[in-house]
DNA sequence: GACATGACGATTT
DNA sequence: GAAATCGCCATGT
């Protein structure tokens, strides 16, 4: 498997232009990489990315806003503690102000 | 190659 | 409005 051949490598490039403090949906990566990938596939991708240092793989939510991955990472706390460091609230494994918090690739990097 | 599974999402019941 | 269903497609068995 080629990283840079895969579209992995293509959620790696969006997830590490997500901003401090902003998060982003599965789905709204997908939708600006394209066709080729859904939903399901981000998600895969982010579960390698969680061993990459510099993929901030927390910011990456479902639509709902909730931390859907959390039992992902090395820590079962690490995803919310890590946003909560960021300033993001979160309650019941959700984000808090999720629709003012949301960053789409589609939008916002046009 | 068929079958099951999964960090999802939208639609239908 | 909650639960069930379907579509999505890469991975593992």
């Amino acid at each position: 498997m080629h990283q840079t051949d895969n579209f992995f490598y293509h959620v790696y490039e969006v997830v590490k232009l997500i901003p401090y403090g902003r998060v982003s949906t599965y789905g709204a990566i997908a939708a600006y990489l394209g066709a080729k990938s859904s939903a399901r596939m981000v998600g895969w991708a982010l579960n390698a990315a969680t061993a990459m240092p510099d993929i901030p793989a927390h910011r990456v939510v479902n639509r709902k806003g909730l931390l859907s991955g959390k039992g992902h990472f090395p820590t079962p706390d690490y995803m919310e503690s890590k946003l909560k460091s960021e300033g993001i609230e979160v309650e019941n494994n959700q984000i808090k102000y999720f629709a003012e918090l949301f960053w789409n690739p589609s939008v916002e990097l046009l």
